[in-house]
DNA sequence: TAGTGGTCTAGACCACTGA
DNA sequence: CAGTGGTCTAGACCACTAC
């Protein structure tokens, strides 16, 4: 009905269209839904009405309702199953914060003016311990890349990485170095490999006994540890990188900017 | 008219319809154009053809072209406006990655089962070096609130953190170890404020002489140092936190997923 | 004012889920 | 197999942009 006075009346006359109130019908769908989640009305884990009910309930055609619960989907409130049905994910828009990146190199790699340099390289069988670190069955053969990664101009290494790729991806090595790419970048494009995911995981430690020297600090330094891993779609790692960084040398900085809000 | 077949034909022969080669119609639109991005028949800064024309020449209805461009949108290959038309704005999807989160707690927050005690706190005037830290004009006020955090079941803290918020909330520290939320969402429910970013800095470094006994270690044992900085709307600093975990005690693992890829 | 993208309808078939 | 969400059509009016 209101609708029909939107479309119909607007003819003669527009005054103030319905719309200005609360933006297109399925914006105020949305909302009216928003809050039903809220005040419980459709509790957390419980179904939604279906598209048909609903386009039925606020007198608009599916496609208008079907635009709202994209907005709450895209909201992360509801999860929508062909077949199954519309299922309340939420109660509330989650003040999700997300962090965009242009690309890994901004996340975790280095300028372009750093390079990396191999010490050395082998072919080593994955123990219990090694395996659990790749995320692969103990047993199966790694090419284990010790590098570290110096400014061009300063003298001082800015940190050490050592670098598992799997077997059959050692050739690689052959390449490091010689490109400014991000070593999983490269085995991505050698190997014809899709990256889909990447676990990294952030702690402190103390330097290693070898790499103290390397990165010309006292042993057992703190430092700032890092390991990536790099996954293709399957959810299978393909390269681990686990990089020392010497406390204040390096600094990982972030930023983070909230969604998923009405408000925005 | 491969359209018209699927929906007339199918009728009689379904066999295998059109849809199983390439998904939905609108995504191969979506394929088609991209490719169309990429050789160039659309340079970036050009314009794409109208709807209506794009609709005329895939034979298909503008919902479906609309489809495929909104797909091309979410990319960022695309900028849709009212009345101007829909303009080049890459020629290829950007190896984007997204960290999602569903609130700041999984972030940098801590398990519900643990607790913030207050060792000590007073009102600060920021120097140049805090002022600096703090994002803010020397002279200022500040409260300073030097906290624990603990696992309630285990001795060993987690961490130590110190928490600047600007004088006018600092009646906060009342507030502070009575509920399990973070402290920025206490000061962000309590003076109506916004969060809108948050800029997080992760280093390594020493434990602090003062906090070594607290955290039950050695003086200068490693430590992973986490700075976090709460922004309004505005851009404005209302809190700063700076934690203090002991090596090995904590481990930050984030996981990012590949967007704007059509392979998704 | 012509033409664009934004919204919306009414109706249809398809693919998938679950009983 | 009934019912759900997913896709798609044909056509319409609106809000906005640019000429």
């Amino acid at each position: 009905m209101q609708r029909k006075s939107k479309n119909a009346d607007n003819k003669t006359k527009p005054s103030v269209p319905a719309r200005t109130a609360g933006g297109p019908r399925y914006q105020q769908i949305a909302d009216d839904l928003l809050a039903k989640l809220r005040d419980g009305t459709h509790p957390v884990g419980s179904m939604l009405p279906t598209e048909v009910e609903l386009s039925g309930q606020y007198s608009v055609s599916r496609y208008t309702v079907r635009e709202a619960l994209r907005l709450l989907e895209a909201m992360g409130l509801v999860d929508r199953r062909q077949g199954a049905g519309t299922t309340v994910n939420a109660s509330d828009p989650d003040e999700r914060f997300v962090q965009e990146m242009t690309s890994v190199d901004e996340l975790l790699q280095y300028p372009e003016n750093t390079r990396l340099y191999v010490i050395s390289a082998k072919y080593v069988e994955a123990g219990e311990a090694l395996a659990e670190r790749l995320g692969c069955t103990p047993g199966e053969t790694w090419q284990q890349i010790d590098t570290v990664r110096r400014v061009t101009a300063t003298a001082a290494p800015i940190c050490t990485t050592t670098i598992f790729v799997r077997s059959e991806y050692g050739a690689i090595l052959d390449d490091i170095g010689t490109v400014p790419e991000p070593v999983y970048a490269q085995v991505q494009k050698r190997f014809d490999l899709q990256l889909a995911r990447v676990g990294i995981d952030l702690s402190a430690g103390p330097v290693g006994e070898g790499r103290a020297e390397l990165l010309e600090v006292e042993p057992h330094a703190p430092a700032l540890l890092i390991m990536r891993r790099y996954l293709d779609p399957k959810g299978r790692i393909f390269e681990v990188s686990e990089s020392c960084h010497p406390a204040a040398r390096f600094t990982y900085r972030l930023t983070l900017r909230r969604t998923g809000r009405t408000e925005d």
